[in-house]
DNA sequence: GCGATGTGCAACCGCCAAGTTGCATTTCAC
DNA sequence: GTGAAATGCAACTTGGCGGTTGCACATCGC
């Protein structure tokens, strides 16, 4: 049987390695501005071919394939194929995966600027 | 005076290509391991010295000073001198900007959702 | 002043990611 | 079947990123 404080402290420690981990390899992902464009396309619509997805890019098919595997490789997108195509579309796990983590760290922040004024408080009574 | 119409159109190609293209130096800077850590301590608490910030770390010190700048160029972080060390702290304002973006999409990819279910409640009918 | 502490600057290295080119393979349309 | 369309695979180049090392400079404490 574990102590239950131990076991709270293991699982802060999670909070702040391994959430914290598994999030850099999504924002690395969408570091970059052709990734972010095919994401933000795929969200607005359907699924979409690579040709498709190429057509109005300014690189290679070949380029535009690589980036989709590494939105993938991310998990933030899925390709499935159909006939001698394959159709890419989004996957909003991981996306919201790194919305939360933005918001954990907001409130973060804005825990300690409550503990700040708090304190500031207690000095100018 | 310029025309309403002409003006929210611009808008809405600012939203396409000039707010999308200023997040993804954003998200390159947080994708990044050390440099996540260093945003989510820095979020916790007050300014911390570069020292700091590196006594913990698996790497140099200079290179937790090359993440450092790094997030600073992304207006991520902000340095300010303090006598012989440099405090660093938080700048929420791009930390919103990229929270904005996830938001955004996902609201865009809501919406698809919607129109899809209700096209496919139309053909059920 | 002097040692210790904290930082800045520059050169250097290894490696991976982004992009291209060339070619092979599958599938559709007629 | 045959050409065209869509994609997959592999080799190659290159620029930048993450990291280190070495040294110089400023500043605090005594």
């Amino acid at each position: 049987m574990a102590k239950p404080v131990h076991v709270a402290r293991t699982a802060r420690a999670a909070t702040r390695r391994g959430e914290l981990q598994g999030s850099a390899p999504i924002f690395a992902a969408l570091g970059d501005e052709t990734r972010l464009q095919l994401v933000a396309r795929l969200c607005a619509g359907g699924p979409l071919s690579i040709a498709r997805l190429s057509a109005g890019a300014a690189v290679t098919r070949q380029a535009i394939t690589k980036h989709l595997n590494v939105l993938e490789d991310a998990g933030l997108v899925r390709g499935i194929r159909v006939g001698r195509e394959r159709l890419w579309e989004i996957e909003t796990r991981q996306l919201e995966e790194a919305r939360r983590f933005l918001d954990r760290i907001s409130r973060q922040w804005d825990d300690a600027l409550g503990r700040l004024r708090l304190s500031v408080e207690r000095d100018e009574r």
